[in-house]
DNA sequence: AGCACGCCGACT
DNA sequence: GTCGGCGTGCTC
């Protein structure tokens, strides 16, 4: 005898443990480690994983429920993601559930549906349903009510909640007592949100040699069937044929298919279906190129532990255009030999038609694509192509790390540098970690990818100095087809001020941009606005428009013409007087890619220019629609935002401008140097990358700065050299780690005692164990607590928020230190009201 | 998270 | 006397 235990869908702290389960023997086949179950929990039935078996142990089975159903054929899970969502849920300080929630697409996520029924235990003995049904009201003397919801209820068998009160809106009462008396029964079952698309198709029920006999005997008037039935016989080696196929290809209607089925010749069955997102697409064929020496030296490095099949770690530091790529397809290529499964992790923002169509091209349909912009079920569609073994790549987002492949050999991390691999809800995850994590149980190979690495994964390889990730550092400085990067010019706005020029535009980048349109060249235009947003202010009285829900400024909406609150969703329209002193002089602020579009129109009539931003990208497909315009050259400028400078590789760009290089620059976040510094470096690479040689102008208020300095040389070393020793002084990773826990209320006294509470709890532990000290100090372990002050929003949906940030490092658990403080602060208050979130290792500090 | 159990105020 | 308010505690 063996017990599951199953980790229940209610994430709540009293229940994130397993619940032991007894197997019925029907089910002993189908229950596995990461099966999905439906199980008695309490008063009703939840959905559930099963993360182990065990053999039956004590005598604890007396209150031990059965498994109520098992929900897929198939596990969702493996044994090894159980295990690795085990380790999540300590690492990032989440519950187990979130973690395994996460592994699986939405569609998957069940929830119970009540089933009505009539109980027959006392009367069931008779046969004849008819008499059983009056027999049953009359034993149980129900009125008339009850006996219309009974008939209800008999004619269907079982009827959903849902349904029962549609029929009879005021039944409640009626149904308590019948339920109550026993005479009607509840039955749950979980029920999966997604449906699996299915089509009409027609097979034959008999031999086509039978089937051919009947055709010739026909009667003559049934022409058109006589037709559908040659049409099928035909079509033997490809049954089922859909029905859509044989109503357009013999223009008949579904009529004549279905008096076949009524003859008993054919059948007529909904076959299930997979969404492909791009279906109908088509994809050049690649083949392999030739490695340059550089590329060779890396993919050889990258062969030997793979082709050992060993787990291995690499960082692949290549310039812009160096051809990382195509490393990347080729080590792939050698994992598919192995028949061993491959992830490709790539940026969301950077997931475009361009990157999609390199892997399609080079491994045809064995490739998968999971991205934010698939509807759920296409989305449910791609994953189990994967789970069924029907894809052998993923090209996915950050959750891609989770395919459910079963032998995984190799992982590839694209721009591993960049923040959208951290998920900023809980489960609070960098992809990075869980990739290298999955990589280690399964003895696959990692690269990361990027030609600016982050400072962590750098250090990190440079230093070996931590076991878990010690990274191999393969470099590529060359760009591939031989062209130089491009010359980059840093332009000083202050002086352009001082000149008189209070455009936008310094006078450099305006005769850029008149050469470009002269030539019949192309350029992109990025504003980094990282942090800004256009918002409204009144003039007369400098009155802004702010959510009263949220303490933030709203943020306006063109397409919309509407305010909107970034962080609750509140919308109101534009005002078009200031609420505040009834002054008309009200405008909007911030430098939007709008204004820079309008700005362009007026100084290069005729431009044409298309934007790039949030509000130009939001419907599906828009992205790649305007991408392909702008690769169909239908425009001069590529004007956007971050989006514009990932990946994109257009022949004919050879100038790249940057309105603002410093907007990120004073933003309260230590990173704001490397963000600056990658974002520069990342657009400048998109400039001359064919043959054309490319220009790149930066302006900048600040053109001193060492990040805008080192960008404009190509000098990734020399940036990292300098920005080393800022976090070294100030104490900041990759020189400790940090986790930022927030904490929030609706009542702001309390509030502030609670932190107050937190903070000292967490101060308090660390000193008991002997952790506690500024990182001044050279002991190997350290942890300090800094705070609590206001969250950089200090309130959000009317609560307000207050954080401390913790700064560790050493082999000292802390993760769990400020778990159980944040428990302890839990429990001894009774206030649902407080919430504390606990990020590891946060990327966003504001 | 739900849902029931349980112990104190305003109604037929 | 009961209906019902939401505090408290449990779920294999």
């Amino acid at each position: 005898m063996q017990i599951a235990k199953v980790i229940v869908d209610v994430p709540a702290r009293g229940t994130d443990r397993p619940f032991d389960y007894l197997i019925p023997e029907s089910m002993r086949d189908w229950v596995e480690v990461g099966s999905r179950v439906g199980v008695p929990f309490g008063h009703r039935t939840v959905q559930g994983f099963v993360i182990s078996l065990d053999p039956q142990s004590q005598t604890e089975t007396f209150k031990m429920k059965p498994i109520q159903e098992v929900l897929d054929i198939i596990p969702p899970l493996s044994p090894e993601l159980v295990e690795l969502a085990q380790w999540m849920s300590r690492e990032y300080a989440c519950r187990f559930i979130t973690a395994l929630q996460v592994m699986i697409p939405t569609a998957l996520k069940g929830k119970a549906e009540r089933y009505i029924s009539i109980n027959h235990s006392d009367v069931d003995q008779h046969e004849d349903i008819e008499y059983r049904e009056t027999l049953f009201a009359e034993v149980s003397s129900v009125n008339k009510e009850e006996q219309d919801i009974i008939s209800f209820i008999a004619q269907k068998s079982e009827v959903t909640t849902q349904q029962l009160s549609k029929a009879f809106p005021e039944c409640a009462v009626a149904l308590k007592s019948l339920l109550k008396r026993g005479l009607l029964q509840e039955n749950q079952s979980i029920k999966d949100k997604m449906q699996k698309k299915t089509i009409k198709g027609v097979n034959l029920a008999i031999s086509s040699e039978a089937a051919q006999e009947i055709i010739d005997q026909f009667p003559a008037k049934a022409a058109r069937q006589k037709e559908v039935l040659q049409f099928i016989v035909d079509s033997i080696d490809f049954l089922p044929v859909a029905m859509k196929t044989i109503m357009s290809a013999l223009q008949v209607s579904s009529g004549t298919v279905k008096s076949l089925v009524e003859k008993g010749y054919v059948t007529l069955d909904d076959y299930e279906v997979l969404r492909d997102p791009y279906k109908g697409r088509h994809f050049k064929p690649t083949t392999p190129l030739t490695l340059n020496e550089e590329q060779r030296r890396a993919y050889d490095q990258i062969m030997n532990p793979l082709n050992a099949y060993k787990h291995g770690v690499f960082l692949l530091h290549g310039v812009t255009g160096s051809g990382k790529t195509e490393v990347y397809l080729q080590s792939i290529q050698r994992c598919l030999e192995q028949d061993r499964q491959a992830v490709v992790l790539v940026p969301e923002i950077s997931l475009t038609p361009q990157m999609v169509d390199r892997f399609k091209g080079r491994f045809g349909d064995l490739v998968a694509v999971m991205h934010s912009r698939l509807s759920g079920g296409e989305r449910y569609d791609e994953w189990r192509k994967i789970r069924e073994g029907k894809a052998s790549v993923v090209v996915g987002a950050r959750s891609a790390v989770f395919a459910p492949f079963s032998n995984l050999g190799l992982i590839i991390m694209d721009e591993e540098h960049e923040t959208s691999y951290k998920q900023e809800e809980s489960p609070k995850y960098h992809a990075r970690n869980v990739a290298v994590r999955r990589a280690q149980s399964s003895g696959a190979v990692v690269i990361l990818g990027s030609a600016t690495p982050s400072l962590e994964t750098y250090h990190a390889a440079k230093s070996q100095a931590n076991p878990d990730f010690s990274p191999w550092l393969l470099e590529m400085p060359t760009r591939a087809l031989g062209n130089k990067l491009p010359d980059v010019e840093i332009v000083d706005m202050r002086e352009e001020l001082r000149e008189g020029n209070r455009s936008m535009f310094s006078r450099s980048l305006h005769a850029a941009i008149v050469s470009r349109l002269e030539k019949k060249e192309q350029m992109v235009l990025l504003l980094n606005r990282r942090g800004y947003s256009t918002f409204v202010m009144c003039r007369g009285c400098g009155y802004v428009a702010g959510c009263s829900e949220c303490d933030i400024s709203l943020t306006f909406h063109q397409k919309s013409n509407n305010l909107r609150c970034h962080y609750c969703g509140y919308a109101e329209p534009v005002p078009q007087v200031c609420p505040e002193c009834g002054s008309e002089h009200i405008r909007y602020f911030g430098t939007g890619t709008q204004r820079v579009e309008e700005e362009l129109a007026k100084l290069f009539p005729g431009i044409r220019v298309i934007r790039m931003d949030v509000d130009t990208t939001t419907e599906k497909g828009s992205h790649e629609k305007l991408l392909k315009q702008f690769g169909d050259r239908q425009a001069d400028v590529l004007l956007g935002t971050q989006m514009v400078a990932k990946g994109l590789d257009f022949p004919d760009v050879t100038l790249v401008g940057v309105i603002t290089a410093d907007s990120a620059l004073n933003l309260p976040d230590f990173r704001a140097a490397e963000k600056t510094f990658q974002l520069l470096t990342q657009v400048a690479g998109r400039a001359g990358r064919h043959h054309l040689p490319g220009e790149v102008l930066i302006q900048s208020y600040t053109p001193e700065h060492y990040s805008i300095i080192h960008a404009s040389g190509h000098d990734y070393t020399s940036f990292v050299r300098e920005e080393f020793n800022h976090r070294r002084v100030l104490h900041y990773p990759p020189y400790c780690r940090l986790i930022l826990v927030t904490m929030s209320h609706e009542q702001l006294p309390l509030l502030l005692r609670m932190a107050e509470n937190m903070t000292s709890t967490i101060q308090g532990k660390a000193r008991q164990r002997g952790w506690f000290g500024n990182l001044d100090r050279l002991t190997p372990d350290a942890l300090d607590v800094l705070g609590p002050v206001a969250s950089p929003i200090p309130r959000i949906k009317n609560r307000y928020r207050f954080q401390c940030m913790i700064k560790w490092r050493g082999n000292i658990d802390a993760i769990g230190l400020v778990l159980e403080s944040a428990e302890q602060i839990e429990d001894s208050l009774h206030d649902k009201n407080f919430q504390i979130s606990i990020d590891i290792d946060p990327q966003m500090l504001m």
